[in-house]
DNA sequence: GCCAACGTTGGC
DNA sequence: GCCAACGTTGGC
């Protein structure tokens, strides 16, 4: 099982839309590495949710039930998309501040390459941000 | 195929 | 709202 971390401006689609939904489709990756990342993701693989620009946390963690798939939102090009579903949400969001600040979690792409919108995450750093979220690794 | 100019993302 | 980092576009 792999890890990643996909990240979602709250206003355009934020984790408690998930959490209504139950299943959502992450679509509108326009960014060929993180493209090359989504298909790679394999059905159970697991995912932070993170809210870029507001908040700018980690808000949950998310399953893969689907594996990539056209994207139905491109215009042109090729383009990929997967389906997930939200598993647990955090008791308390860790927010990119206190990331930058941990020792174990400064080496995340999220801290060096804020940019890229899906990203791996390694086993260590997974469960070092559950144990944070007060959530199940 | 290189690289400057421009656009976009996203933290601050 | 600003600006740095990164991607993309387009002229050569």
């Amino acid at each position: 099982m792999k890890y990643w971390l996909m990240k979602s401006e709250p206003d355009v689609y934020s984790w408690s839309k998930l959490v209504a939904e139950k299943r959502g489709k992450w679509d509108g990756v326009r960014n060929h590495t993180a493209k090359l990342n989504l298909k790679a993701m394999r059905v159970g693989d697991r995912a932070f949710f993170y809210h870029s620009n507001i908040g700018k946390e980690i808000v949950g963690t998310m399953t893969v039930v689907r594996e990539a798939y056209p994207d139905t939102s491109a215009e042109k090009g090729e383009w990929f998309m997967v389906d997930v579903e939200p598993l647990e949400a955090a008791k308390t969001a860790l927010p990119l501040a206190e990331i930058r600040a941990i020792p174990e979690l400064k080496d995340m792409m999220l801290v060096n390459n804020s940019r890229l919108s899906v990203q791996p995450v390694t086993a260590a750093e997974w469960k070092a941000v559950c144990r944070r979220l007060g959530v199940a690794a």
